[in-house]
DNA sequence: CTATCATATTTGTGATCACAAATTAATAAT
DNA sequence: ATTATTAATTTGTGATCACAAATATGATAG
């Protein structure tokens, strides 16, 4: 699998451990893996051209963060969603960014929030053209510019890692309703910032949070 | 330090790295570390007597979770605690815990149940005799004795991450007010499950991290 | 005794190696 | 052609080594 070309080069200011962490984060959360694909340590390490060592430090976070799983001895497999999972995840969302949203609201700036407009034209176009990669991406940049306007220490990582485990399941989506269906609650939670109205951001994410899972449920159910 | 006393010994079944991780955390979440205190791999891999490659897998992983810092470059400490950590911790434990318990209520059976009324004894004990590192081993197994008949592949992890997080924070108590004027709503809890009230276990689970979590912010104003 | 600088030691990182266990390929037998 | 058995390869794990950067130590000068 050519990995280097969809990963952003290194930055030497890095450690190797931290360019492969992040660059296997972003092919998760942007939709680039699929759920059931493996790897071995061996063979990321000849893809990032790097030594086994800074890949498994990467990898076993990964694991440990529930995005990866080391199952059926000696492989690395992006982790299968089941239903009890799914429903966890779902409860975990709506309780968590809602709130880390409302924490975030009053960092944002009208930098951000033109940033965050621009994002939502991106996600639209993405919507109408059947982009399910461009979705994911851009979904996910839309949530993280508000959460990570706050900074929040522990919320913010923990919410990332409930994002691990999910977006590869996106991809199931991808052969099922297309984009067509697609809803979001991106505008409301933009008038929302506009109007510095807590309540109502909270209530914005909160109904994107909803309808998006509930997407994914469907998927899941066939 | 001498660490091997108070650790498991090694079961061979498991790779060295879980165990020095499973010992890692059994310290933290006793309560054994206290906020502040450093390490490096290779003390911590003598300590082990293992080689430094199992200690930089399990301590990187609590890095990861939030549990250790590698701060001030080249030395592992554990986390200080903060007033903004404190309170996303608080609210991630309010929000996820309660309903954590009532996922596991179903499954707790007579022997389980039996199990927590015996561990809330010696948690009272503890109290009674001003023992607070018993007291933080006592509530995590009441704590975590209901959260694991669950079995929730998500939530559970979860949680454990947070109180990997404020747990060795409990130790700065021991200073200041000791463990009279500690109360708990183990026994509100015990009654819930005996009745099978789901809302009543909830509202308990509730009411404890609350007035737990207040004693804590109290030790941190001063 | 204090401050400054050079030296020695210790640190995390990453690469490499050895090894047993697991997987895969190849071979033999029916 | 299919299955059973054996050989070859690949895997994750853990130990060891090299190295640059950071820390600790000691000598020297004021």
């Amino acid at each position: 699998m050519d990995i280097l070309s969809k990963v952003e080069p290194r930055d030497l200011k890095l450690n190797a451990n931290e360019w492969v962490y992040n660059s296997l984060c972003q092919l998760i959360l942007s939709g680039e893996f699929v759920p059931g694909i493996s790897f071995t340590f061996r063979g990321i390490a000849n893809s990032f051209g790097v030594s086994t060592m800074p890949v498994r430090e990467a990898a076993n976070r990964l694991i440990s963060e529930g995005a990866l799983d080391m199952s059926e001895k000696r492989r690395i497999t992006v982790s299968q969603m089941t239903q009890s999972k799914f429903d966890e995840l779902k409860v975990a969302r709506l309780n968590l960014e809602p709130h880390l949203a409302g924490l975030a609201l009053n960092h944002i700036n009208s930098k951000r929030l033109n940033l965050l407009i621009n994002i939502d034209k991106n996600l639209d176009y993405a919507i109408s053209t059947g982009n399910v990669v461009d979705y994911i991406k851009y979904n996910y940049q839309f949530h993280f510019g508000i959460y990570e306007a706050g900074l929040s220490p522990v919320l913010l990582p923990l919410v990332r890692t409930l994002w691990l485990r999910f977006s590869p399941f996106y991809r199931i989506v991808a052969g099922r309703a297309g984009t067509q269906t697609m809803k979001d609650f991106h505008k409301s939670a933009i008038d929302a910032i506009k109007d510095k109205d807590s309540v109502a951001l909270i209530n914005a994410i909160h109904s994107d949070i909803l309808e998006g899972m509930e997407m994914l449920n469907e998927s899941l159910n066939e």
